[in-house]
Formats: C-alpha cells, sequence, structure tokens
DNA sequence: AACAACATGTAACCGGTTACATGATTGA
DNA sequence: TCAATCATGTAACCGGTTACATGTTGTT
C-alpha cells in the first residue's frame, strides 16, 4: 500500500538481502548481520526490530509468527513486491563509499612527528584487528553456495592488509626521519639552514 | 564552564583541528573542510555553525566580529582551553574505521555473476571519481607546511587506486568466468555433471 | 537458583543532512 | 540589474545507537 516505491532505508536493504536466502527473525538477522556484512555495513536491534515492522506494513515482507514448540518468534520472509524492491536497489547506482577515519584525522591535524607516527600506529592496529575479526568469520562465508560474500570479504581482508601496511611504512619512515634529525644536527649553532 | 572534559563531537574535532593552523569564519571551515579532510571526514553547514557556537560557549574558541571593511564576518580562534582539549584528543585511542559501502553490499547479495560484475564496476567508477577528486587538491595539500595533510592525501590516493584495482580485476574474472561457462558446455543435453 | 542466550520491542538521545531564510557584496 | 559568492543561522527530518524493559528457555 502506501507509496509503491519509497526508497529503501540503509537498514531496509540489508533486510531484504539477507531475507532473499531464506526466512529469518530479527534476532537471527542481527547476528547474520554481525558474521558477515558487519565491516561495511552495520545493523542494531534499534533499527532492525522497527525497520522489519515498517516493511511488513509495506508489504515487502511477510512476518508469521512460528509458535512451534520453540520459542516464540517472527519469521519474515520476503514478498514478491520485496524481491522486485531489492531487485531495483541492486540495479541502481550505488552510493559513494563512505569513510569516517578518527586516526587519520588524528594524523592529518599532528604537530610532531612523534604524534603522527603514533597515529599511524594505532591506525594499523585497527587494521590488523579488524583483518583478524574478518579471518574469524571466513569459514561462514566460505559455505555459502554464492561466492560473493567470500569475495567481499576477501576485499575486506585485502583492504585492511593494504591500510595496515600503508600505515607501518608511515611510521617507519616517521619514525626513521626522526631518528636522523635528531642525529645529525647535534648542535644547532651552525647547522646549514636547507 | 559546564562541565570541564564532555568528549568532543565528531565536527569539533575537525573545527579544533583547522582552527590551530590559524583564526577562521564557519564558512572558511566548511570551505577547508571540502578541500581537505572531506575524504574521510566530512562537515556540512548545519553541523558547523551550531557546533561553533557550542564550542564558543565552552570557551574552547573564542569568536570576534570581523567588521572591518569587509563583509560581516565571525572569525573563530582557538583558546587555551581549545588548544588542551584538542591536544587531548589527538593523543586518545582512535575511534575504529568505519565504512559504509552500499556496491560492496550490493556486490554481496548478487545473484548472478553479471549482477556481481556491474556491482564491481560501479565501485571502480567511484573509487576512480573519488581519486580524480583527490588529485584535484593536491596542490593546495602539497603547499601546506606540515607534511601530514599531504601524506593523508597520498593515503586517500593510494587506497582509491588500490579499490578500484581489486574492483577491476574482480569484474574481470566474473566476465571471463561468464564467457567461459556460456562458451563450454553450449547443449546441456547429455554435459558431464561435474 | 542463577546465569547466559534467545527474542522482541521501545524510548531517549545523538548527530548528521537538506532545505530554507536572510542579507551583503562583487562582478558580469 | 542580475547572478554568483560570501556569510550566518535555523528547522525539519532522518536514521542511527545505547540503554532499558520484559519475558522465555536452556545450562550449570
Amino acid at each position: 500500500m502506501s507509496d509503491p516505491a519509497s526508497p529503501l532505508s540503509p537498514t531496509a536493504k540489508v533486510i531484504l538481502g539477507l531475507l532473499r536466502a531464506e526466512p529469518m527473525s530479527g534476532y537471527e538477522i542481527k547476528q547474520l548481520v554481525d558474521r558477515s556484512t558487519r565491516f561495511f555495513w552495520t545493523a542494531s536491534f534499534g533499527s532492525i526490530y522497527p525497520e522489519l515492522k515498517r516493511l511488513s506494513e509495506a508489504e515487502l515482507v511477510a512476518g508469521t509468527e512460528a509458535a512451534d514448540g520453540d520459542r516464540r518468534q517472527i519469521l519474515y520472509e520476503l514478498t514478491d513486491a520485496g524481491e522486485r524492491s531489492l531487485t531495483e536497489w541492486e540495479r541502481s547506482d550505488p552510493a559513494p563509499l563512505e569513510l569516517r577515519d578518527e586516526a587519520l584525522l588524528q594524523f592529518f591535524f599532528a604537530a610532531e612527528p612523534e604524534l603522527a607516527a603514533e597515529a599511524m600506529e594505532a591506525k594499523a592496529i585497527d587494521h590488523a584487528a579488524q583483518h583478524a575479526r574478518l579471518q574469524e568469520i571466513a569459514p561462514e562465508a566460505a559455505s555459502k553456495e554464492r561466492p560473493t560474500p567470500l569475495r567481499a570479504l576477501q576485499f575486506g581482508l585485502d583492504l585492511h592488509e593494504f591500510c595496515r601496511e600503508w600505515c607501518e611504512r608511515e611510521a617507519e619512515r616517521l619514525r626513521s626521519d626522526a631518528d636522523s634529525v635528531r642525529s645529525e644536527p647535534a648542535e644547532p649553532a651552525e647547522a646549514p639552514k636547507d
């Protein structure tokens, strides 16, 4: 009902995408996001449950109470309209990549090489940590029938490795520059001015 | 006044950082953000002006109406408390890198190799475009006394080049896989089943 | 008995963008 | 004189997170 093609919210995109594979509850969606798209597309309970209700009202998904012997839960499945909406989004131009990189901002503003090196080292540690978390979920991605979840994960692994190496090289460069500055013009009394 | 060390908002971080170099108006801050930190740290007028007011009330910046022969504008400068607050943030652990990558989500969900390849191609185009925008602002970054703005820009250039190449390779792989599938088992009548 | 995990949902808050409103100045 | 740019600011909206509230089920 309502308006036929209001644009999908960020959370709607990941919900519909995951539901195409199989019906799921909100709780399962959250768990799956955390083990799959999390590193480039997050979603919290506080966004998933209300969005499921909206999608249900828009009839892009249909929820049925699964009151089997199991716990109470609502299993949502994609409707035909939901499938069409998902496909339409998939064929549309993607929004440009967005970054929010606090370590890089600290680096940008660093007043001394020492601080710049520290920012790069902190950033390298973050990339290493994110790489490790991706490694953990690799087995699950590899078990899927479709290849793209694993390839997306591989992109993440390669990306974080690239970033980690860049930052480590930069930190080393800054450290060695600082060393040579410290040892060369020891007495700046009559040091050459360039 | 108020509480002595409430954490800085994202917009506050970039404002204080930029003001350390020289006093500026909100308008100039916005322009400078667009020509420097934009690719990893955005800020809009709607966030800058209110934040300047808050920072002013917290006495981390001090604004003076510059009513010279010029246009009316408010020049903000960093106070000592602002400088301390900025330095404290710079030495703190950075928040992890955050990504929101719609093209990768489309790729992740792609039902066919054709769609996956299209997603990678769209992503490659985005990275090329962002790379080109960074190239444009390179001269300004190179003119700064401190080296880190140019190095941060170089990180951006290298990052987008890495991503563009990754996506192009992936798209080519998907296209050539599709070709071999199309030409090999032409008549699937008695084709070998694995 | 108590705790972890399952499961749904809401409320308060945060912090951003876009669009709007206003008006001065500069240059074509 | 008309448009672009300079310059500040607000309001409406969007969409997220965190914390809270509630209750069940399975495990130790």
